[in-house]
Order: structure tokens, then C-alpha cells, then sequence
DNA sequence: GTGCTTGCAAACGTTTTGCAGACTC
DNA sequence: GAGTCTGCAAAACGTTTGCAAGCAC
């Protein structure tokens, strides 16, 4: 927590109650939440602190490049922790999200690089499909 | 072009002027592209037609299957045939986009699979990352 | 002619911005 | 005290919807 803040301020920002909250929150969830979510966290505490001073210090956060935003699904985008930040296996049918851990990447980020020269971020995306729940239902054959 | 009209006919689908020009558009692009390039490209043959009859065909489209929307990045949806859908790499670094063939994915749903029972759905999704140009300027290192 | 499709305009949810006042340093 | 950060309200953005007129069948 100090870390995170001591990063913001070697940036030359200043810590306020909603940064101190915004960090909290942010490292309690270790993973992907909205910025909506983030914002009922912060306000449980501070009920004063508005969502656009929320989104102002996420930016802020990403612009330092400690946290990071993605879209998983259709919706709002969901904020992480850049430190941990993991992809996901994202459920078409029910929303469901599962941590993918890297080990399933690597044989992926060998032949993009190999093919492609393309260097593969394992901590940023949603791979899309359908959950062991959902699979009869909507997963196309 | 004519196959993909009659899906939508075998549903009791009516063709319009705009279906038909939507599908021509898909049908050129064979690749991702926004609600709003497709409909720049449809009223380039037909100014009147209306960005909410894009959205309303789209979605007329995504029911039968014939394409499928999914967020490469951040800002707008992008939509596709589901015959020509393909992964994607997208740069973070310059947006540029790069078709990723299917065995990139094998080992990666044999996983899924494996481990989650998660079946991944090969078509849908953007791996980020950086591309050969953007590699020195900003990947993470 | 029936009723699906359309254009328009207005509503929507999420995110961004302008401004004056409040706070950190 | 200087300059950053904040709340509020309004705008911006992509997308959806209600309605009456228009068109495919």
C-alpha cells in the first residue's frame, strides 16, 4: 500500500483521502472490478468522493502504469493492479470469469513471436468461450 | 453474398436495401470493423440510411450467427462474419492489428479444456501485446 | 394489406470535461 | 501560498429504444 503511494508520490502527486482509498480498495480485490464498483468501495468509506474523481485517479494510476484497464465482455471496462494483473477466461453464456494462468500462454506467445515478432502481454486479455456450465447451452458446435 | 441474404430470408427475414448493402460491406471487409465504418460505407451507397438501422441489422445478424461483435481494445465494438472470424494480436503501442491463425490456440484450449473444462472459442477474441515495430518503445520489459 | 423495417429524435449507461472551491505540500 | 485535486453538473461517446411512416412480401 505504501509502495503504491510512495509511487504516486515520487510522481510529484499528491496522496488524498481518495487515492489512500482508491489503493486500498484496489489491492483488497486483487482483480479485475469496474470502475462502479471501485467508486461503492471508496464511498463506503468517503461517501463524498464522486465517481469522475474515481475515473480522474484511475488514469492517473494507469498513466504511472500501476494499475491497468481492460474490457472482459461487453460492458464497463474493469481496472487491476498492473503488479497483478492476470488474463482471463471469460464465459460468453453466463459472464463468469476464470484467472488463466500463464503457463497457458506460453506456447501462444512462443509462435507469435517466432511467426510475427509480436510480443504477447499475458497479464491483458479476456479469451472468450464457454464455461463447463455453460457448454451445452449456447457454445456453437 | 447471395448464401448470407438467404440465412436471413430462411428466417423470415425481409431484404431491404440497407440488409443488402450491410452484407456487401461485411462481405468486402472480411475482417473486424465498427458500427460506424460499416455505416459510413453503407450510406456511401445510400446516404438516408440511418446509424440505428446498422445497430438493428447488427444485431439481426448476431441473433442468426452470421456475425459476432467483440471489443478489440478500447472504444467501439467491432462486428465480423462469423465464417471469416479470426483472433487477432493487436499492438497496444500503435493499434495495428494482426490476424492470428487458429493452431496459435491449440495447446492454449487444450488447456482451458484440460484444466477448467473452459472451452475456448478460438474466433473471438484480441491477444495484446506489441508488435515487432512498437517492441523497444513501450513493452513492458 | 399485413406487419416487419426504417428514420428520427430522444434516452441510455459509461466515461470525460469545465469550473470554482478545497486541500496537500 | 502555489498549484494540485475535488465535487458538481453538463457534455461526450457509443448504443438502444419509441414512435409513426414506409416498404417487402
Amino acid at each position: 500500500m505504501e509502495a503504491l503511494l510512495d509511487l504516486m508520490r515520487a510522481a510529484g502527486d499528491r496522496i488524498t483521502t481518495s487515492r489512500r482509498l482508491l489503493a486500498g480498495a484496489l489491492l483488497d480485490r486483487q482483480g479485475p472490478i469496474t470502475a462502479e464498483e471501485l467508486c461503492s468501495l471508496v464511498q463506503a468509506q468517503a461517501p463524498d468522493i464522486s465517481i469522475s474523481t474515481i475515473y480522474r485517479n484511475l488514469e492517473e494510476l494507469a498513466r504511472l502504469e500501476i494499475v491497468e484497464h481492460s474490457h472482459l465482455g461487453h460492458g464497463s471496462a474493469v481496472y487491476q493492479l498492473t503488479s497483478s494483473a492476470q488474463a482471463h477466461l471469460v464465459c460468453d453464456g453466463c459472464g463468469k470469469t476464470l484467472v488463466a494462468p500463464k503457463e497457458l500462454f506460453e506456447d501462444l506467445a512462443r509462435q507469435a513471436a517466432a511467426r510475427y515478432g509480436f510480443t504477447v502481454d499475458p497479464r491483458h486479455f479476456a479469451i472468450q468461450g464457454y464455461c463447463q456450465d455453460c457448454q451445452t447451452s449456447g457454445a456453437p458446435s
